[in-house]
DNA sequence: GTGAAAGCGCTAACAC
DNA sequence: GTGTTAGCGCTTTCAC
């Protein structure tokens, strides 16, 4: 282990250890040869900085935290999710040479704000990335804002004045995905709303009704059946709209995993997908392509979102604040196999 | 922010510093009554240690790296396979205090030796988890030795001598699933086995031999086809299966992703699953209750083995470096709907 | 039992 | 341009 510290370095290359920190640091003001002579010894040594020390007297950890809602055993937020959040957290942790640390928590827990709480003033992160949907729920929120540390909420469903997060169009993005099926002549398009815990669900309901109004279709209450996010869900709500005296002829799932269960009935029965019925989802989950045929679904960019967020919280550890606004990050439309024709 | 330090604490409670330290560390040699009025100390101020100055003094990062096959966008080991191995590192790490970054790399790279080398000398994690199939590489577990900070090799092919790591019975759960197999009736039994680079699954193939000989049925090498782990190369294994003069009324793919594409090819050729043709796969991956019908699998106790390998690693730090040995965690046997008795 | 003082390795002022 | 001197907040001797 490099147990190399700046002073040997100074030593070696014949300086104080200010002007070794300097040029760790790329600071102004040191002469080029200068600069030449301690990146030498540097290299010579293999030294790197001491995070612990330097954090100490920065004052900063160098840290961003990402908390999220604990995928369990493979449900909610399917694992794709998180996954994705991380990479995306990672890529502007690693540009900027942060690091991650990752808390997933039981977001049903009465002590989850108290947890939370508590790591953050043990680990002073200089930013905390709040994963949807805990971005939604108040006592964590709060727990978090009580410790002064900057933080970013992903995909919240409401705004709160000063504050900066990030966010998708998925109102707009449904009406898309909703609008698409009606262009494939589907007049009786069913909807499966997710768990209204996750507030972003409620949106993509009011995207559904927007897609309809939009394309000169009748909203029915009928055709809106409540899941809660599972596959289960969907098997129970696909059997209901299917039941309907005048069945749907595509179903539009809030999520994939809902979609997934869609598909499964749908095989049961004998009902054929695309031919006879439409399904879409939403979020393009790993399970997207794996099931059968893949999913038409609707892409979040997890990945882009969190990399945006992580961005500015390491911005704002470095200069100053992050300017509050809501930064809005679209979302694709992505056409598989689940999807075709209206059956005449 | 808890801007609250240790001298606050002691100064309210009228003691030294050092008592406060004693007392947050529950060091002995202090009067319990003393400890009950720095305790109320501490709990009125809200008073937290803060880990950069603790790690400093301490030399000791009270952080644990896991190192991991970056899953990309979608694909080889999968998502959830990375979650259940991070689940289980941070309950291990929760338990005594610690934290966890994670590092997914690009094993492919030729840096990553380098990156994950400059990576441990910055951060000076107190322990390093390496999950396969990046503990299979030279390269990168000989970067991570040179650190000499003490790393755990999870699930590796092969065992070093003098080195401490946690593995599964692959082999001995695939001789029981073959059997498994065989005790459904089924003689012709197929397999797919998995991208060769990843070492453990040559022993999955190694197991299903070792089945069929327990089952006394002979090994025929023209059901065994090489696929390479994902969801596509186990639709053209099938298909070249299927093809057969003899085809198998069993497949035993080495993942579930293989599975799941042995499941789509009998969906596209109408043969009824588990009725004509049972389909066995190898993880557990969250996938496998999601195809249609769940598939039967292994499971490997991913999120156990990291949590004991976090553990061991952390309790090294903190007395002395592991034992070295290999910890074996038994699989289990996951039967669900895709496999049956064997047709007539 | 408890405390004083000396670091851990770095950065931040400020002097030169 | 470069070096000196204090800390950052904690743990660790080692006295008392």
């Amino acid at each position: 282990m490099s147990r190399v510290t700046i002073e040997d370095v100074a030593k070696l290359a014949g300086v104080s250890i200010k002007t070794v920190s300097r040029v760790v640091n790329r600071e102004p003001n040191v002469r080029p040869a200068t600069r030449e002579k301690v990146g030498h010894a540097i290299a010579r040594l293999n030294y790197r900085p001491n995070l612990s020390a330097r954090n100490l007297a920065t004052q900063r950890s160098h840290l961003i935290v990402l908390v999220y809602d604990d995928p369990g055993q493979y449900e909610a937020p399917s694992c794709g999710y998180v996954i994705r959040m991380q990479q995306g957290a990672l890529r502007a942790c690693r540009r900027q040479r942060y690091e991650l640390l990752i808390h997933p928590c039981q977001s049903r827990d009465a002590g989850v704000g108290l947890e939370i709480r508590a790591l953050i003033e043990q680990v002073r992160p200089d930013g905390v990335l709040v994963a949807a949907p805990l971005s939604n729920m108040s006592p964590i929120v709060e727990a978090i804002a009580e410790t002064a540390t900057p933080f970013v909420r992903l995909a919240p469903g409401t705004e709160v004045a000063g504050e900066f997060s990030v966010a998708t169009d998925d109102r707009e993005s449904c009406a898309g995905m909703t609008c698409y099926l009606a262009s494939l002549g589907h007049r009786r398009i069913g909807f499966i709303s997710g768990n209204p815990s996750h507030r972003a669900v409620t949106t993509r309901l009011d995207g559904y009704r927007d897609g309809l109004e939009r394309c000169g279709i009748r909203y029915e209450a009928a055709l809106v059946v409540a899941g809660d996010n599972s596959v289960h869900s969907g098997e129970v709500a696909a059997e209901s709209l299917l039941d309907l005296d005048a069945p749907p002829t595509a179903i539009f799932a809030a999520n994939d995993d809902m979609a997934a269960g869609v598909l499964r009935i749908a095989h049961a029965r004998g009902i054929r997908v695309p031919k006879d019925l439409s399904v879409a989802g939403f979020d393009d989950s790993p399970l997207a392509c794996h099931v059968f045929p893949e999913l038409t679904t609707i892409r979040q960019p997890l990945a882009r979102m969190a990399e945006r967020a992580a961005q500015a919280l390491i911005e704002a550890a470095v200069t100053q604040p992050p300017s509050p606004g809501r930064e809005v990050i679209a979302s694709n439309l992505v056409i598989r196999g689940s999807t075709g024709p209206a059956p005449r």
